[in-house]
DNA sequence: GCAAAAGTGTTAGGTGTACACCCATGA
DNA sequence: TCATGGGTGTACACCTAACACTTTTGC
């Protein structure tokens, strides 16, 4: 062992992490300015290098903690990225995972250490590297699974309101959904549990919370589409 | 340069290579006996270390050459895979790759000088490492991209029956598709043109052959599906 | 002439989509 | 009482899915 494949070359490897938060009916993306050469100062996603005692998801988990205070969060891989020259100081060929959370558990004093801001998603500038590139891959990718899949969940708190709801999956596609069309989609999946109380922040006559009930949908034996555009 | 991130630590890349073929109204799979050790005679995929000079997908196609004889060939990316002792030997990070592929361009010396097989996609037996999952991956992947792209046709010659184009889709989605539904959906795409002459291998009556313009498939201005199972 | 695969239309049911008004409440 | 957002049902168009027989031709 330490001999197999010795004639091979290494490579630094990180994870980059595309955060997302949902605020006010707008999606957000959590970015830093970069702290170190090169592109120092310029904006960046969340990364940090792999460990050789670190699977890659523990490495992304590692860095969603040290720079939101959250744990066990949603992510998924979005894929890798290697060209020669991404990384303008050395070369590293980068994993990448988006991440959705829901921003009520956000930590911001962490964010004002890391100098972070949350952005929003349709008004992210230029970033250093191919981030660009790998945000414009993530919306993509997310687009198509929360189109299967719940996990639109994630970004909102336990308790949530169909207007809430509807506003996220209107900032996910980038379009706007007809209110009763989407309801009725909504209700009809039968996963989500009506509560007693209402949310009246938004309006005078308040909308009741709604749960999202993961059990009901595992019990659905997973249809190929959750939530169709 | 050479010295920013020099405090962190490198790691082995890969990539593995998932090649498929259609051949006879079946998918299959191109494998190789493990050259050397850990775990040497074992099937595995087709893979290869990325070189400091080599894009990810340059080491792609340097592979697939390698081992089939055939450039440019279509791919797509599936994901990262780097869990510690994913591979017995040492640490490997490796990037998995699909590739679609003409078997009829195929080189079979090649084949037999690597001792590469094509094993039938739906009796493929114990892989080294983590490759099993990473082919079921892959058809995941293919059978939800093939929804929404015509990327089928990469694993067809260039001129093909309609009867042909069907067994392949029902190799993809592992079902049988209604005949009559399936040619009208095609042809009423628009992007499959009639030849004049047939192919009169698989019966006396012979089947037209079709070609995919590309072309006209890209004027379409790309609808959010191709074709919906 | 017969076996074997190629080719061809119609219909019913379901799904997506467009659309407008009343309700509850706090100020 | 009024302004604001929450909540509700229907009709039509379109698409999907089910279904069976005729044609061609080599042997």
């Amino acid at each position: 062992m330490g001999a197999f494949y010795s004639s091979e070359k290494k490579f630094y490897v990180s994870v980059d992490c595309i955060i997302l938060g949902f605020k006010n009916s707008r999606l957000y993306l959590l970015l830093i300015k970069r702290r170190f050469q090169p592109l120092k100062g310029m904006e960046s996603l969340m990364g940090g290098f792999i460990r050789p005692d670190e699977n890659i998801e523990d490495t992304v988990q590692r860095t969603l903690y040290e720079y939101t205070g959250i744990d066990g969060v949603y992510m998924e891989q979005v894929g890798a990225y290697g060209q020669i020259g991404r990384d303008t100081g050395e070369r590293v060929i980068s994993i990448a995972y988006y991440a959705l959370i829901n921003m009520a558990l956000f930590d911001d004093a962490l964010c004002r250490r890391h100098h972070a801001r949350w952005a929003p998603l349709n008004d992210v500038g230029p970033l250093v590297f191919d981030h660009n590139r790998i945000v414009e891959d993530t919306i993509d990718r997310l687009q198509r699974r929360a189109a299967i899949r719940p996990i639109g969940f994630n970004l909102l708190p336990e308790k949530f309101t169909l207007p809430q709801l509807q506003s996220l999956y209107e900032a996910i596609y980038g379009k706007t959904l007809d209110k009763r069309n989407f309801r009725k989609r909504m209700l009809d999946m039968g996963v989500l549990e009506k509560q007693e109380d209402k949310d009246k922040s938004a309006s005078r006559r308040g909308a009741y919370f709604y749960k999202f009930n993961r059990e009901k949908y595992d019990e659905l034996l997973r249809p190929g589409t959750f939530f169709v555009m």
